[in-house]
DNA sequence: CATATTATTAAACACTGTTTAATAATAGAA
DNA sequence: TTCTATTATTAAACAGTGTTTAATAATATG
């Protein structure tokens, strides 16, 4: 046997794991995932496991990493509006919020899990940072641009964005506690949402 | 032995349990804590638990509902002031956040965990329900107060104050995943957040 | 075919939460 | 006080968890 086909078996059986544990935790969550639940399904014998992972994190690491680019993948530049920046804005902010809802476990587990996992996914932490300030700085530039032809009013614009990515981590978890909310549902309140945030509601600005 | 007293024995007992439950869970966290932890702090067996408490749930329940109520007990009525009601609307998020990060842990799991604990935790969530919707109508009485004396511009009072709820929340949220901030850091941080929330960004609003 | 490497497992270890049945301690009644 | 009934406490086990060790089975390479 070759060595590159050796190589192509042994990452077979890593991705049969995997594959068992996405089954798994689909069904029952993160938390739900154990190592005899994995190799009773594949019909191994508990230690395989460590013989091609480091251990149960990293098998976690793997699989919640795949659901956190799949949210950064929807990161993407969106068609350019200049009449009607907040539309832009508000394009980003949507395919990001449905991309995280599609990942629930993923986008929980990377954003606010201190415990044992994400201690050292310094990699998927990185690249997602990276992602975040790159869509950030895309954010402040669409602002800034909007201030410039005068449909913003003067601002921050770093700080108005952080507020932006701020607000709408709020309503991504809104929308993962309340679960089983319609499609249009969650349009409609992502709308309203930015809606309300783009008007504000003070009128005489200056005093603030 | 009087009745009474056998009560009050049993009362002290259940709270030396808790005191050392408190303890661990403040160094450990809540995943920290174990039966067997609790039961080698105070040198008793680990089945005696269970003659005190229904199980390990009962435990972090009653600790978790002692959190969250200092943190709902933090929604009183603030000053009233007539002139810049905005004002009022930032001190009242300001104390609920402040009270939030001060119980991080209990707050974390009335509001993210969907897991075992929580799921049958309705007496605590109805104090949680009834306090919030409250603290809701308060805010709505607030906004439109600003309107009607002309410094916020018309809007759905209701579906504002839901806004800035979900912004709050992810502020919170914010505030937690990054820990070891200073005081005074978090005070600036809320203040701006409010201030780009107040002034929105859109001078042209019959626009949107 | 023999050896070296890799794959796999049985068994144990140290943890979890929880239950059962037995025992120790104490209360109230005779 | 003594006896009984109640309460408090525990030892031991069960079924889980993640992980390690050492032995074995399978396979690749010389």
């Amino acid at each position: 046997m070759t060595k590159e086909r050796q190589l192509r078996k042994q990452e077979e059986i890593r991705s049969i794991i995997l594959g068992a544990a996405r089954d798994i935790i689909e069904k029952e969550g993160i938390k739900g995932l154990s190592i005899r639940k994995i190799t009773n399904a594949i019909e191994y014998s508990p230690a395989i496991i460590y013989h091609y992972f480091k251990d149960k994190n990293e098998i976690i690491e793997t699989i919640v990493e795949e659901g956190y680019i799949r949210i950064l993948n929807s990161l993407t530049v969106v068609e350019r509006n200049e009449k009607q920046p907040e539309k832009e804005i508000k394009e980003v902010f949507s395919n990001y919020i449905k991309a995280a809802l599609d990942n629930r476990d993923e986008y929980m587990t990377v954003m606010l899990n201190d415990d044992p996992i994400l201690k050292q996914r310094t990699t998927i932490l990185k690249k997602g940072i990276s992602k975040s300030s790159k869509t950030m700085a895309l954010l402040s530039e669409t602002i800034k641009r909007g201030v410039e032809q005068g449909r913003f009013s003067e601002c921050d614009v770093e700080l108005t964005a952080q507020v932006m990515w701020t607000s709408a981590f709020g309503l991504i978890m809104k929308l993962m506690i309340e679960k089983d909310i319609a499609e249009d549902q969650i349009n409609a309140l992502i709308e309203t949402h930015f809606k309300t945030l783009f008007s504000g509601i003070m009128i005489r600005k200056e005093e603030l």
